[in-house]
DNA sequence: AATGAATGAGGATTCATTCAT
DNA sequence: GATGAATGAATCCTCATTCAT
C-alpha cells in the first residue's frame, strides 16, 4: 500500500466522518502514519485532498453499478428484476460506504458545487440508465407497465436513498432492514397497492 | 420582531447556506443588524446558536405536517388520499424550505447526533403517522391493500425525500417537476407496475 | 498612542531591522504589546501593514523636505545655500531614520515595486526639486554655474545617499562625519578640484 | 562548468532577485540541473551557499577594479583621470551585475554583518584607494586641487553609488543616462559650481 | 557522488468568545 | 441590555534539512 493510498483511506474516514471543515490536515497526516508536510507531497491542498476522496470513495460505488450492469443484462428481465437490482444493492448499503460517501456529498454540495456534479454523473446516472433497461425491457416483453414512470426512473431510486440515508441517520432511533424494505417497496412498485391489482 | 428573532432568521439562513463550522458568528451578528456581542446575550454559544436554528427551521414544517393532519382526517380516505398528500408537500418542497434545512441536518448529524433525533421526532415520526393513518383506514375501507407495506410506511416517505434532495443537489443538471414526480409515483404505489394489476 | 501607532511604532522597528520575510506577525504585536490577532485588526495582512510602515517611515521625511523647502525660499540663494541645504539634512541623517527606511525600500523593492516608486515621489523628486531651485535661483543670481547640472541635479543628492548608506553600514569600519562630509563636498562641488578655478 | 560553478550562478541569479529569504533551496537546485540534496553536498547550509554567493558576485567586481588599477597607473595622472575612471565605471553599471549585488548586500547586511565587511574590502576600499591615488598623483603635479577632499575621497565614489542604485531602482521612473551623468559629476567636481573658476 | 521522498519546526491568518465601557 | 475591540488557541501550509537508496 503506497503512501498516497495510506493518505487516501485516512482522509476517507475523516472527511466521511468530520466533513470537510473538520477535518485537520495534521489529523489526517497522523492517522496515515506520516508527517504533516508529506501530506503536501501528494496533494496540493486540503481541497485537492478533499477531490482525490470524494473521487475515491464513489469508485467502489461506481465498480458495483458496473459489475450488475454486466450482469443483469444476461438474466432475463421480468418480475424479478426489480427484486434482483434491490438485493444486490443491499448488502452494500450495509457496509455503510454509501451512506458515509452519500453524506459528506450532501453536506459538501454547498461548499463544492462539482462534486454534486460527480456524484450524479458516477453513480445516479449509471443508476437510472440500469433502472430505464430494466423497465424498457421489461415493457417489450409485456413483463412491465414500464410506460408508468418511463419518465421518472428515479421514483425507484428513491427507496435506496431512504434506505442509505436512514441507515446513516435514524438505524439508532427506528431500526430498518434494509433489504426486507427493499424487498417490500419492490413488491409495492410492481403489484401496486391497489387490491384489485394483485398475484393472481 | 424581537432581536432574538432577528437573531435566529439570520442564522438559519446563513447555517443552511454555508453548514455550521463556514458560518461564522460575526455575518450572523451583521446581517442580524447587532453587535457581535450582542449574540452571546441570547445564545450562550455557537452550538446554542444552532440547535435553536435547527428546532426553529423544524417548526414550519411540523406545522405543515399539523396542518395536513387537521384536515386530512376530515376527509374520507380513498385512492386519492395517496395523491392529495403528495399534492400538499409539493408545494412546500418547492420553496426549498424542507431541502435546506434536510441538507443541515443531513450535514451536520454527525457532530450533532441530538439534530436526527429531533428531526426524527419532529418530521418523520408525524409524516409516518400521517401515511399509516392513511393505509390503515383505506385498508378497513377496502380501499388500499394497506397490509402490503404497512410495516413499511416509509416507502411512501421515499420519493418525498428524493424530491426534496434532488432540487438541492440536481435540479440544475436534470430538472425535476416535483408535483409531477410524486404523482407519478402515487400511481405507481396504488397501481403498482404489473400491467395485468391495473384500472379495470 | 493609539493601539494603531503602538502596532506601526513596534512594525518600522523590526521590519527595518529585519526586512519584511524575516519580520514574524508575532513579534510585532509583542512589541506592540497587543494580542497577536489585534494586529488584523488594523492591518489586513502583512503586506497591508508593510505598505503602511514604509508610507509612515516616510512622513518624518517628507515632514523635514517640506520645512526646508517653506524656510529655504526665504533666504537669498547664493554660494551658501547648499552648505546649508546639506547642513540641514545632516542632522536628520545621524539620527538613522533615513537610513533605516532607505535600506528597508533597497531591500524589498524588488518585491515590492510599488514602494521605489513611492519612496521617489516622496523623497527624491521633492529633494531634486529643491536643489533645482537653488540652482536655478543661484544661475539667475550669478551665483551658480546652474547651467552645468541643470540636467543632473541628482549629482548634488549623490553624497547624501552615500552618507545615508555609509552610516547604515561602513559606520563600525570606517567611521565618516555625516557633516563634515557633506561640506567638503559641498566646497567640492561649488569651488572645484581645478586649482585654477578656485577662491580668488 | 562543474556542478558546483551551476549551483553557484543558479544562487547568485535567484539570491540577487528575491533575496535571502525569498530564495527556496528547491529552486536554486532545479535551476542548477540537480537534485536537491546535491547543493548539500557542496554547501553545508543556505546561509554557507550565500556567503559563497556573495563573495563569488564580489569577484567579477573585484577583477574590474584591479584591471583599472593596472592600467590606471601607467596612464599620466591629469584632469582626465577621474573621466577616464568613470568611463570604464559606467559600461559595467550598464551591465546591471554591480546593482544586482549592491542591493543584495545592502539588503542582508542587516542579516550577515560579514557582507557589508566583504563589501567594503573587496569594492570600496580598493575603489577608495584608486581615487586617493589618483588625488595624491594629481596634487603633486598641480593638476588637482586634492587636498580639498584628501581626506573624503568616498565624495567620487557617491555618484558612482548613485548611478548604481538608481539603475536598480528609479530607471523606469525617471531613465538615467549612467554615462552622461558621470561625466557631467566629474566636470562639477574638477571645474566647481564658481562661475568663477571655469574654463578660460 | 547523487537523488528526492520524507520530515517537522515555524509562521500567517481566522474566529469563537470575553469584557470594559 | 448593547457594543465591538481585544484575545489567543487553532490550523493550513512552507521549506531547510536529512538520509535511505
Amino acid at each position: 500500500m503506497t503512501k498516497q493510498e495510506r493518505i487516501l483511506d485516512a482522509a476517507i474516514d475523516i472527511f466521511t466522518t468530520r466533513g470537510f471543515a473538520d477535518t485537520r490536515m495534521d489529523e489526517v497526516a497522523e492517522r496515515a502514519g506520516v508527517a504533516k508536510g508529506t501530506v503536501y507531497l501528494h496533494f496540493d491542498s486540503k481541497e485537492a485532498l478533499f477531490q482525490a476522496v470524494v473521487d475515491n470513495a464513489l469508485a467502489p460505488i461506481r465498480t458495483a453499478l458496473e459489475y450488475m450492469d454486466g450482469n443483469g443484462h444476461a438474466d432475463p428481465v421480468n418480475a424479478e428484476s426489480l427484486h434482483r437490482f434491490y438485493q444486490s444493492i443491499s448488502g452494500f448499503i450495509e457496509t455503510g460506504v454509501p451512506g458515509a460517501i452519500m453524506r459528506l456529498v450532501i453536506a459538501e454540495s454547498g461548499r463544492f458545487p462539482a462534486i454534486a456534479e460527480t456524484y450524479y454523473k458516477t453513480i445516479i446516472e449509471p443508476g437510472l440508465g440500469h433502472l430505464t433497461d430494466i423497465l424498457d425491457k421489461g415493457s417489450k416483453d409485456g413483463t412491465f407497465n414500464g410506460a408508468l414512470i418511463r419518465d421518472h426512473p428515479m421514483a425507484l431510486i428513491a427507496p435506496v436513498l431512504l434506505a442509505v440515508l436512514w441507515r446513516e441517520m435514524f438505524q439508532e432511533i427506528r431500526p430498518l432492514d434494509t433489504q426486507k424494505f427493499l424487498q417490500v417497496f419492490a413488491d409495492m412498485a410492481s403489484q401496486g397497492l391497489n387490491p384489485q391489482g394483485s398475484r393472481p
